[in-house]
DNA sequence: CCTACCGATCGGTAGG
DNA sequence: CCTACCGATCGGTAGG
């Protein structure tokens, strides 16, 4: 029941570290996250910040799961209590829309898709940061094969559809989607994803039984 | 008919300087780019690399320039041949597979799809990297909706399709493309783009008329 | 095209 | 969490 310890205190500062150090990877990467400018960001010292890390690759890894994190609450979690299958995987479709274009996700990530930075910026290297990533990836992508996988045995996708398929076409149409906000500032991207959504997962409203 | 004038030995040298430096950015990024090691992999110093350019913005666009012209060579070039519209829409899908996937593209680009490492690391910034980044982008896919319209008009697909929708798809599949070959070194990406292929343009082989 | 150099910033450490 | 510091490297310049 003590006022606030200090390692709470220190927890805290840390979150705040990884909160600045999300917004500024996602515009400059996360080789371009100098400890230098974040401490500076944050009104801190750079052996302030490095302390609560050790190297700056444990602060990269911080960072991806934070991003990581803060991915999951705002495209997963708002679909978790939808039916699972084919409505579950388009309100994770509209939510990830969302993640791209709107101020919820463009205040976290004002950069554009964490993700697709990180994965461009660490393919072609070795080490923790491209592995990491790699598997969030790998999770991502098995969370979206389950739901159409449920799609197809529930009948809402026709039963010769192959879900990696799928996934694979949903992971393009988001990058694309991605860069059009992002290069070109587009207004009509959303529009242009949802009407592949259709073509990729079947017209949206209301679908009458096969 | 003199032996090579210093002229065109340094138009040579810059030359050799920009094709490292397109294989070291295709690995790196633009900005991870760095004049030092870029000179140390030429065997010459900072200043001579340097002074075939000015800055390091100037080496930045020129890079950036080779680059689109070797993609045109690789992926533009061997379809133009081919005869409008569907028919060269699909010799030029295929070309960009192998530039993505094959030994020719992979030892020109040994880090993957330069234009998306490119736009991916300036689409958060100003400055006119980002803006010659966005216009190559914009030439070629309008090179490709203009294929597409062609196809259109000669009733190689459906009336009512959108060139610029067809482009956004094309743009996708092959960044998932790209995705699944740096990250993931998948051997069956090839296939499910091609299948991915033939679900936007219609099946490969020949198709009878409508 | 080179050597020699500039101030700034990088990741990281010592010590408190 | 700070100050003070380290060697290495950054982009770039002077002068030849």
């Amino acid at each position: 029941m003590s006022p606030r310890s200090s390692v709470a205190e220190a927890r805290r500062t840390r979150q705040r570290i990884v909160e600045r150090g999300i917004a500024l990877a996602s515009r400059d990467g996360l080789e371009g996250l100098t400890i230098g400018r974040l401490a500076a960001d944050l009104k801190m010292s750079k052996a302030g910040v490095l302390g609560h890390f050790g190297t700056k690759e444990a602060l990269q890894l911080a960072t991806l799961e934070g991003a990581a994190a803060a991915f999951s609450r705002l495209v997963w979690e708002p679909a978790a209590d939808v039916r699972p299958g084919l409505p579950r995987l388009r309100a994770v479709c509209e939510a990830w829309i969302a993640y791209l274009d709107l101020d919820a996700g463009r205040a976290v990530f004002p950069g554009g898709c964490f993700f697709t930075t990180a994965s461009i910026e660490f393919d072609a290297r070795g080490g923790p940061v491209r592995e990491a990533v790699a598997r969030m990836s790998r999770v991502w992508r098995r969370r979206l094969a389950a739901e159409a996988r449920t799609a197809v045995a529930a009948g809402d996708l026709p039963a010769d559809t192959d879900p990696d398929q799928v996934v694979f076409e949903l992971i393009g149409l988001f990058m694309a989607l991605n860069q059009e906000i992002q290069l070109f500032a587009a207004p009509d991207a959303t529009d242009r994803t949802r009407r592949a959504l259709d073509r990729l997962l079947g017209p949206c409203p209301a679908r009458s039984a096969p």
